[in-house]
DNA sequence: ATAATTGGAGAGTAGAACTATCCGAGTCGG
DNA sequence: CCGACTCGGATAGTTCTACTCTCCAATTAT
């Protein structure tokens, strides 16, 4: 398979193939003469994973080129993939150390305690979970952060069948592309279920549709 | 209060809120004179937010332009005030129509019918549903959408006590305002408590943190 | 009085993610 | 075997986003 092929069964444009080449994302075909590559299925492979992080789960390029080293490197575990992958995923702001910032810190602290989890100021999704809880101060949304203890709960029940599902201990390489592909398009397939969860509550409460007889919610 | 009192408060450029200004985020100040004006606490609280939406919620500035005037326009009913934020917060690629996307528009039919959701095709979750479970196919990615009702279970779980939360009939734009912030606050808060929650469960596994004694997830 | 600041407009910038152009070297159809 | 097409690789250019800078005359602070 040559470049044009490629593209062609991808759908990807020769110029994003040669750009995603460079940037290291793709890894080089191999060549069979000074200026001719050959490419297989796992390109392909890899290339429908590029554009899947990108455009679904929103990954920037520098962010898919970090998971996929990961992915490809042998001494990175599944555990450390993950913290990886949940990197790549989170929008990042400096901190500001504001009091609402030391606040926030205090309740995370708090509710990893509460949990029993096991997530220090170095995951992602505790420094995160902290900005976030600072913004909401900053803004008076006690109402969202009073919610705090449901979406914990929400989430520890995902967590638990997710990383059930996703990891597998026989291929190392495929339990690592599967935990990045939870992480990434899981998120976003939440966040969507998630809008039309609300959009069918909200609809309700303004009359615009009728409750149903026997559902509730929890069937 | 003048422009440069407006930045010291709020920590955000001179150069920024006049940006914000131009850009339409940001109501325009009373003028005292041709070219003088005065903001208040209503600009403060207001760039407040759109620094929030825009940084830890990862919304665009046209995003939350949208998200801005449908806080300000009276004639947006709450309702239609969350589909804007919901579509302003969701990563939209434009279809493709392969016969992945055929199935996965099945499937999200199937489970909105399943759960009873009121949500069409125009709901910005629903086609976001259809392009993540399409993108999941052509990765042979079945363990993760092997999860779409653990996750629409738990995101209706969720859903219920968000709109309950944040919804009041009191103050139309204060509600409208507490909607969006919890969409795109909440949708980044939930990412954070998940990465938590899939680190510990993740490290259990890897047995690199005990597992605790009466702490199942449920408590 | 004079130095700093203001509002407003326009141009400039940095980074991200491509996209286009070249070029000399293969490859394929007739 | 020849001419058109395509290739890989390098470099430069483009588009978009979100600012940031520079001016300038008018105002305000000291």
């Amino acid at each position: 398979m040559r470049i044009g092929d490629l593209s062609r069964e991808t759908g990807v444009s020769v110029a994003s193939i040669k750009y995603y080449l460079r940037e290291g994302l793709l890894p080089p075909g191999e060549r069979t003469s000074p200026n001719q590559a050959r490419y297989d299925a796992a390109h392909a492979r890899r290339l429908r994973l590029i554009r899947a992080l990108v455009d679904v789960g929103g990954l920037s390029i520098a962010g898919t080129r970090d998971v996929l080293s990961a992915v490809d490197d042998p001494a990175v575990s599944l555990h450390d993939a993950l913290g990886t992958a949940q990197a790549a995923v989170m929008a990042r702001t400096e901190p500001v150390e504001d009091e609402a910032t030391t606040r926030a810190e205090q309740t995370v602290a708090d509710l990893v305690e509460r949990r029993g989890w096991v997530a220090s100021e170095r995951n992602p999704g505790y420094r995160t979970a902290v900005d976030v809880l600072a913004a909401l101060e900053r803004l008076g949304g006690e109402r969202v952060a009073g919610l705090l203890d449901v979406y914990a709960e929400a989430m520890d029940g995902v967590a638990a069948h997710e990383v059930a599902a996703v990891v597998d201990t026989e291929d190392r390489e495929r339990s690592v592309e599967r935990v990045v592909v939870g992480i990434a398009l899981g998120g976003a397939l939440m966040a969507a279920l998630r809008g039309m969860a609300e959009a069918t509550v909200s609809a309700r409460r303004s009359g615009l549709a009728p409750d149903p007889a026997g559902v509730t919610g929890s069937g």
